[in-house]
RNA sequence: GCCCGGGUGGCGGAAUCGGUAGACGCAGGGGGCUUAAACCCCCCGAUCCCUUCGGGGGUGUGUGGGUUCGAGUCCCACCCCGGGCACCA
C-alpha cells in the first residue's frame, strides 16, 4: 500500500479498528437489551420497556462444521437493519440468535473420528458465533439458546409430555388434557370401547384406552433398518437402490414401533388460519397443497356373490371427490398392495374373459402375483415417468350400490395405498387417469355431466369432462350442477347405508421418532405390559446418556432394528416411582426429530431463564401479542406471533407446519396467548455465485479461476466453463465473511449485501463489485472526517435550501424504504444525498452530517457509531432518533414536467406543482417543439396531471 | 401435466397509484489533479437516422395482439427461465 495515502482515510484497517472496538463497548454496555415487562430480564436503564414491541426472528442455524459464508449472513443482516432502524424509530426490538444444533452431522462426525456430539456442536457454535459477531449484529445475547442445552431440552421434553397428555376433542375443535377424556370415561358421559364400566377396567387397560386417544401415540411404522452399519436410516440415507449411502450396506424395511404427533387433527385450523397470516402467497399454496384437504364421500361396493364365499362377504370402500359421478363408475381399482385384494382374487377367470386383462395368466392369481413383482421392481422414478395405465383384473365385480350394475375390479398401479382408502370407483368420463384406463381395456364409458356445446364430445377422440355442467345418465341427480348433484348423492348415500360425506388430507400424522443418539430423549417409559408413561414433569430432563460406542456393530439380516440408544443398556431402564410404588420400568429408545427444538425456540428467546415455567406469561404476551403500532398494522387481524421471521425457502412446508401445530396444542392448553407463532414471514434469496468447471466437468476452486467472460476462463492454465449455483462447498465458490472482513470490514459487507438486490431475490455474488460500497463508504466519511488529521470537519453553517430539500426527500424516501425491507434503494437514496452533499463547495453542515449519520446507522452501525462519537452525540447512536422529514420540504416551487404531444413526450417545462391548467397549457405551447408539432392542429383535448405531466391532443 | 414467481443496457438492479424507461452501483470510455501511476474529483454511456452541432426524429422493457390521450406497469394468446407439486381419486 502506498505510504502516501491519508492516515484517516476509511479502510479496511480503520474499519477494523473501530468496528472491534465498538462492538466490545456494545457488549459491555449491554446496548442491545430489550427489557422484559415482568420477571426475568426486565432491567430497563434505558426507559423502553413501556415503548410498543416488535419481535423480529431469523430462522436459526444448524452449527456447521464448514463455517459461514457470505451468503448464509444475508437473511441475519436484513433483520438486523429492521431491528436497528424500529429501534431508532420509538420500538422495543426483541432480536437474538440462536442455533439449532441437534442433527446427523456431529452423530457422523463422532462415528469417524471419535470426538462427542457435544464438543463437537460447542466447537462449531463458538466458531459461527466468531463469525456472526464480527458481522455487528445488534442481538440481545442473553437470550441466545442452543437446542442441546440441557436446560432448553428438558422444555421440549416438557411440551412432549403436554402433547401426549392430551387429546383433541373434535366436539371442541380444540385439544384437552387426557384428565378431562378420563373423567367422562370414568363419569359414564362417554362408553369405552367395549361398553365395560371404566373402573372395571384394570390401570393397564384404561392406559391402553387413552392412548387410541392421545395427540402423541405410539404406532407400528417401517423404518430402513441397516444390519451392516447397526443402525436405522432416514429414507433421504438409503439410494434408490435399497442400500446404504454410506458403506453400501443392504437395506430392509422393517415394522418398528414409532412415535407419531397427531397433527391430523388439526388440518382444518392450519388450513384456515393461513388467511390470518402475512405470509407470501406461494408459502400459503404450498401448505395448502402439503395439507391437500378434499371433500367428498366414502361409497361401500357390495363384492357380488357370485364371485366365491369369502370374496361375497366383504365389501370394497371408496374414497371419491365426485360422488356425483357414481352412475358413471364402470370399474373399480384397488392398490397393488392393498390388502383385500388376497381376499377377493377369484380362483379362476370365466372362460369368455377379456384376454386383454389377464396380461396372458392362467388365473387371477398368477396375474396378481406377477403384477406385484413387475411393481415392486420398479424405482419411483420409473413409475414416475411411465404414466401408460397398467393392471390386471382380479376375476370379480362389485355392485354400484346406486344402480346394481355389475362392475369389474381390477388392480393398478396408478391407485395409491396411501391415499383415501387406497381403492377408487372408477369414472372414465370424468377423470383423465380413469379414460386413460379404459381406453387401453376396452372398459365402458358413461357420461354423467353434460359437457358443454364448444367440447369435442366425438368418443373417442375427446376425453374425459373435469368441468361443471348439469348431471346426466343419474336418475334423481339429472340436471343438477355437480355441488347440487354432490349434495343430494350424499345424502342418499347416509340414507341407504351405501356410504357417508368425508373429508380426506394428503397431510399424515407426524414420525416423530427417530432412531439416533444426538436428539432429544422422548421423555417416556414402558411399564411390564408395554404401556407408555409420560416421565412427570418434575424429572425433566431426561439427560442423553454420555457413554456411547461408536463403533458399528455388523449385525445379521434377521436382527431386529435397534436405536443407538438401547447400547446404553445401565441408562435403558431406570427405578421410578410414578404413584404405585417404586419399579423398574424400561426408557423410550427413541429421539426426537430435528425439527423439534426449531419447533418452539421463539417462546424461549422470551424468557431464556424461568425454571418453572416455560415462558414467562406477562412477557409472552407482551412479545407474541398483536402489536397495532408495529407498522404492519394493515393486514393485523390479531392472529398474534413474531412481527417478522426471516427465512429460507426450503422450510416452506415442514418447519412452519411443524411449530404451527405445536404452537396451535399450547394454545388450546392454555400455555401460549396467540393463535398463531408467526405473523410475517419473509423468504430471504439466495446468493448465487460463478461455478467453474474443468473438462471432466469436476467443479474447480472458484477463487483461482482467472480470465473473464470475453477471453475464456482458465484454472491451472487449462481452459474451464462457468455455471452459476447457489454458493457453497459442493461447487468450491464459497467466498467466506472472514475473507470480507479482511478486504473490506463489516460495515462494507453489510452494504453490499443489502445494496444489491431486494431482499427476496436470489443475487450473484461479485466481490470485485463490493468496492462500490467501500467507495460509498469512504465518500461519507471524507465528508465529515478530515482524511489527513482524523479530526471532525463540519461546519456549524446553516445549509442551503437545496441541501435542505435533497436531505428532506432522502429522509421520506428511506424512512418508507426502510420500513418496507428495500434497503437497496434506501442505500441508492443514501447515495445520492452524499453525492449532493460531496458536490457542495465547503465543509459539510453539521445539521447535513447529523442525519446522515442517523440515516445510515441501521446499515452501517459501526461507523455510525464512530461518527456520531466524533460529532458528539449523545450515547449510543443505536438509541438516537431516526430522522423525521419536514413536509415543508417536500414540496418544489417548480417541477420540471414532460409535455406529450398526442402521447410522445416533445418538450418539458418548468411550473408550480399546482399550477393551473390554462398556465401549464400556456407554458407548454410556449416551447418551441412543442409549438412545432402542434403547428397548423387545432388542440381538441388537454389531459393535465398536475405535477406529473401534461399531453396535448391535436 | 398442474400451481406459484420472473423475463428491463455488457452486468446487478430502479421506475411503489397507468404519467419523463434505464435511478444507484459494477465494468467501460473521456477529462482534471500528478513528473508519473494509484487514490480522488468531474463528465459520457440503449439503438438507428437527420443536423445549420442548438438540437430534431424513428425504434426500444421476452414475442404477437388489445384497452387507453398515454402501457415496463392493465387484459388476451404464446415463448423462455427459476421454484414447488406430480397418477392424491
Amino acid at each position: 500500500m502506498a505510504d502516501d495515502m491519508p492516515q484517516h482515510r476509511y479502510d479496511a484497517e480503520t474499519a477494523d479498528e473501530l468496528e472491534t472496538r465498538w462492538q466490545a463497548q456494545w457488549l459491555a454496555d449491554g446496548t442491545h437489551h430489550a427489557p422484559n415487562p415482568a420477571g426475568h430480564l426486565a432491567d430497563d436503564p434505558l426507559g423502553v420497556a413501556d415503548r410498543p414491541k416488535l419481535f423480529i426472528m431469523d430462522m436459526f442455524p444448524y452449527p456447521s462444521g464448514s463455517g459461514l459464508h457470505v451468503g448464509h449472513p444475508l437473511g441475519y443482516i436484513a433483520t438486523d437493519v429492521y431491528a436497528r432502524f424500529k429501534r431508532m424509530s420509538g420500538f422495543n426490538v426483541l432480536h437474538t440468535m440462536g442455533f439449532d444444533a441437534f442433527g446427523l452431522p456431529a452423530e457422523e462426525h463422532a462415528r469417524q473420528t471419535g470426538e462427542h456430539p457435544r464438543s463437537n456442536t460447542e466447537n462449531n457454535i463458538a466458531n459461527m458465533t466468531r463469525q456472526l459477531d464480527r458481522l455487528g449484529l445488534g442481538h440481545d445475547k442473553r437470550r441466545s439458546i442452543a437446542t442441546t442445552d440441557e436446560a432448553y431440552y428438558r422444555w421440549t421434553q416438557w411440551i412432549f409430555n403436554q402433547i401426549f397428555n392430551a387429546w383433541f376433542d373434535p366436539d371442541a375443535g380444540k385439544a384437552r388434557p387426557i384428565a378431562e377424556l378420563e373423567a367422562q370415561f370414568a363419569s359414564g358421559e362417554r362408553t369405552t370401547p367395549d361398553g365395560r364400566a371404566w373402573g372395571a377396567l384394570s390401570p393397564s387397560e384404561q392406559r391402553s384406552v387413552l392412548h387410541d386417544f392421545r395427540l402423541a401415540y405410539v404406532s407400528e411404522a417401517p423404518v430402513n433398518w441397516c444390519p451392516g452399519l447397526g443402525t436405522v436410516l432416514a429414507n433421504e440415507e438409503v439410494t434408490a437402490d435399497g442400500r446404504s449411502d454410506r458403506g453400501n450396506f443392504p437395506v430392509f424395511k422393517r415394522p418398528l414401533k414409532q412415535w407419531m404427533m397427531r397433527i391430523t387433527a388439526y388440518a382444518d385450523r392450519l388450513l384456515e388460519d393461513l388467511d390470518l397470516l402475512d405470509w407470501s402467497d406461494s408459502i400459503k399454496t404450498m401448505q395448502r397443497n402439503w395439507i391437500g384437504r378434499s371433500e367428498g364421500a366414502e361409497v361401500r361396493f357390495a363384492v357380488d356373490a357370485a364371485s366365491g364365499d369369502a370374496a361375497s362377504a366383504t365389501t370394497i370402500d371408496v374414497f371419491t371427490t365426485r360422488p356425483d359421478t357414481l352412475f358413471g363408475a364402470t370399474y373399480m381399482v384397488l392398490a397393488p398392495e392393498h390388502p383385500l385384494v388376497d381376499t377377493l382374487v377369484a380362483d379362476a377367470y370365466a372362460d369368455n374373459v377379456n384376454p386383454a386383462w389377464t396380461a396372458g395368466a392362467a388365473t387371477p392369481a398368477a396375474a396378481v402375483a406377477a403384477y406385484r413383482a413387475r411393481v415392486e421392481q420398479m424405482t419411483d422414478v420409473d413409475r414416475q415417468e411411465n404414466k401408460e395405465k397398467t393392471g390386471v383384473y382380479l376375476g370379480v365385480h362389485a355392485t354400484n350400490p346406486v344402480n346394481g350394475e355389475s362392475i369389474p375390479v381390477f388392480i393398478a398401479d396408478y391407485v395409491l395405498m396411501g391415499y383415501g382408502t387406497g381403492a377408487i370407483m372408477a369414472v372414465p368420463a370424468q377423470d383423465e387417469r380413469d379414460w386413460d384406463f379404459a381406453m387401453e381395456f376396452g372398459l365402458p364409458i358413461i357420461r354423467t355431466v353434460q359437457p358443454p356445446a364448444d367440447f369435442d364430445d366425438a368418443v373417442p377422440g375427446d376425453g374425459a369432462y373435469v368441468g361443471d355442467g348439469p348431471a346426466v345418465n343419474s336418475s334423481f341427480l339429472d340436471g343438477l350442477g355437480v355441488e347440487d348433484a354432490k349434495a343430494s348423492i350424499i345424502e342418499w348415500l347416509e340414507a341407504n347405508g351405501s356410504g357417508v360425506g368425508m373429508v380426506t388430507t394428503k397431510l399424515r400424522d407426524w414420525l416423530f421418532a427417530r432412531q439416533r443418539y444426538w436428539g432429544e430423549p422422548i421423555p417416556i417409559v414402558f411399564d411390564d405390559d408395554g404401556n407408555p408413561i409420560s416421565i412427570p414433569d418434575e424429572h425433566l430432563p431426561v439427560n442423553l446418556p454420555e457413554l456411547i460406542d461408536w463403533a458399528p456393530r455388523q449385525l445379521d439380516e434377521d436382527s431386529e432394528p435397534e436405536p443407538p440408544l438401547g447400547r446404553a443398556t445401565e441408562w435403558a431402564t431406570v427405578d421410578l416411582d410414578l404413584g404405585d410404588g417404586m419399579k423398574t420400568y424400561r426408557r423410550d429408545l427413541n429421539v426426537m426429530p430435528q425439527w423439534a427444538g426449531s419447533c418452539w425456540y421463539y417462546l424461549r428467546y422470551i424468557d431464556p431463564v424461568s425454571d418453572d415455567v416455560i415462558v414467562e406469561p406477562t412477557s409472552e404476551r407482551y412479545w407474541m401479542g398483536s402489536s397495532p403500532t408495529d407498522g404492519l398494522a394493515e393486514s393485523d387481524e390479531g392472529a398474534g406471533g413474531v412481527d417478522l421471521y426471516v427465512g429460507g425457502v426450503e422450510h416452506a412446508v415442514l418447519h412452519l407446519l411443524y411449530s404451527r401445530f405445536w404452537h396451535k396444542v399450547l394454545f388450546d392448553l392454555g400455555h401460549v396467548s396467540t393463535a398463531e407463532p408467526f405473523k410475517r414471514l419473509i423468504n430471504q434469496g439466495y446468493i448465487q455465485a460463478a461455478a467453474f468447471q474443468d473438462e471432466r466437468e469436476i467443479y474447480v476452486d472458484a477463487a483461482s479461476v482467472e480470465g473473464d467472460a470475453q477471453s475464456g476462463f482458465t484454472f491451472d492454465g487449462t481452459p474451464v466453463t462457468r455455471s452459476f449455483g447457489k454458493m457453497g462447498k459442493s461447487l468450491k465458490n464459497s467466498v467466506t465473511p472472514d475473507d470480507m472482513y479482511a478486504a473490506f470490514g463489516a460495515d462494507t459487507l453489510r452494504l453490499y449485501e443489502m445494496s444489491m438486490a431486494p431482499i427476496t431475490q436470489d443475487r450473484p455474488w461479485e466481490t470485485r463489485s463490493v468496492v462500490g460500497s467501500q467507495r460509498l463508504l469512504q465518500r461519507v466519511w471524507r465528508n465529515i472526517v478530515d482524511e489527513q488529521t482524523g479530526e471532525l470537519a463540519v461546519s456549524d453553517d446553516a445549509p442551503s435550501e437545496e441541501l435542505l430539500r435533497a436531505l428532506h426527500k432522502t429522509i421520506d424516501g428511506v424512512t418508507a424504504d426502510m420500513d418496507n425491507l428495500r434497503y437497496n434503494t434506501a442505500i441508492a437514496k443514501l447515495t445520492e444525498m452524499n453525492n449532493e452533499v460531496t458536490k457542495a463547495a465547503g465543509p459539510t453542515p453539521r445539521v447535513i452530517a447529523d442525519a446522515m449519520v442517523r440515516m445510515l446507522s441501521p446499515l452501517v452501525p459501526h461507523m455510525a457509531e464512530e461518527l456520531w462519537s466524533k460529532l458528539g452525540g449523545a450515547g449510543s447512536v443505536v438509541w438516537a432518533h431516526f430522522p423525521v422529514a419536514d413536509a415543508s420540504y417536500l414540496v418544489d416551487d417548480q417541477v420540471e414536467l414532460p409535455v406529450q404531444v398526442k402521447g410522445k413526450v416533445r418538450g418539458r417545462v418548468r411550473l408550480a406543482p399546482d399550477a393551473d391548467e390554462s398556465i401549464a397549457l400556456g407554458a407548454a405551447t410556449a416551447d418551441e417543439n412543442v409549438a412545432a408539432h402542434i403547428a397548423g392542429a387545432e388542440i381538441r383535448k388537454v389531459i393535465y396531471v398536475p405535477g406529473r405531466m401534461i399531453n396535448i391532443i391535436v
